[in-house]
DNA sequence: ATGACTTACAGGGTAAGA
């Protein structure tokens, strides 16, 4: 079972890269980040015809955040996060996808720093993290991923030098994410690379990509009925090469098959005792 | 370095991204 995140900075003309991307790699869930299009021009019949239901929450012109599933509709479970009456932006969308529950999100950037946007993001970032305090410990298995808009440590840039000022590495949003993993959820891919650098994101001006200076920004996170799964981990780089690509590539897990529930697992089958009533 | 690139909305120039 392979679930990827991938932002793909507006989904109207990053069309033709999603379908190349969903055909080749299939895989069975994927969280889609930075729609920029209304619900009414989300193109559920491409992304049907490529094999895949979808839940989609829409905005015209930024955000909006979707759920894909090979072979399946996945089952929405929140649209939004909770305590959001005055939040009018698309971030956020959960759904139940082969027994997992999925959360979707696309965490504010919050540049400039400091001011209102930064003051937004850190404010979504605390509905997050209560939410997420509710997901983690629901007794299901859950993944949130998405463009978490983080970058978790200076081991994961090319370098800080011309960042120091960004809303993306400020004390106060890497706070913000270690309480959040603080929580008990595992990193996917800084626990399969625990020693490598891993970006998921390049910007589109100074030769970034090029020169491979990028960020990881886009994160998938287990809770703990999951994270026993969990096999590998990537970076579909291929993606951000292609012309025309968004600036981040599809970011990705693939996870064991689910257990049996434990009792089934762990007792051993016995043999039916005979019923008084057979004799 | 209020920059360099790219998208959306609109149908030009502005807002936003990270």
């Amino acid at each position: 079972m392979k679930l990827a995140t991938y932002n793909v900075n507006g989904i109207r003309s990053r069309l033709p890269n999603l379908l190349e991307w969903l055909q080749r790699e299939s895989p069975d869930i994927v969280c889609l980040q930075e729609l920029k299009a209304a619900d009414a021009a989300f193109p559920i019949d491409a992304v049907q015809a490529a094999g895949y239901g979808a839940l989609w929450l829409g905005q015209s012109a930024w955000n909006g955040v979707a759920i894909l599933a090979r072979d399946s509709q996945p089952i929405e479970s929140r649209r939004g996060l909770p305590g959001g009456k005055d939040d009018t932006q698309s971030r956020y969308l959960e759904a139940a996808v082969n027994g997992i529950i999925v959360a979707c999100l696309y965490l504010p950037n919050g540049n400039p720093q400091p001011g209102p946007k930064f003051d937004y993001k850190l404010a979504w970032f605390e509905r997050l993290i209560a939410h997420a305090s509710a997901l983690f410990s629901s007794g299901h298995p859950v993944i949130m991923a998405g463009d978490f808009n983080v970058i978790p440590t200076d081991f994961d840039i090319y370098n800080t030098r011309s960042w120091l000022k960004d809303a993306l590495l400020q004390p106060q949003t890497r706070a913000c994410y270690q309480r959040l993993l603080a929580q008990g959820w595992t990193d996917a891919i800084r626990h399969v690379f625990p020693d490598e650098r891993i970006y998921t994101f390049w910007d589109y001006f100074r030769k970034h990509w090029q020169t491979d200076s990028g960020l990881r920004i886009d994160h998938i996170l287990l809770n703990k009925e999951i994270a026993g799964r969990l096999k590998s981990a990537g970076v579909d780089r291929w993606v951000r090469d292609r012309p025309g690509a968004s600036d981040h590539a599809p970011t990705w897990i693939t996870l064991k098959a689910a257990a049996r529930s434990t009792k089934t697992a762990a007792a051993p089958r016995r043999r039916r005792a005979p019923a008084r009533s057979e004799t």
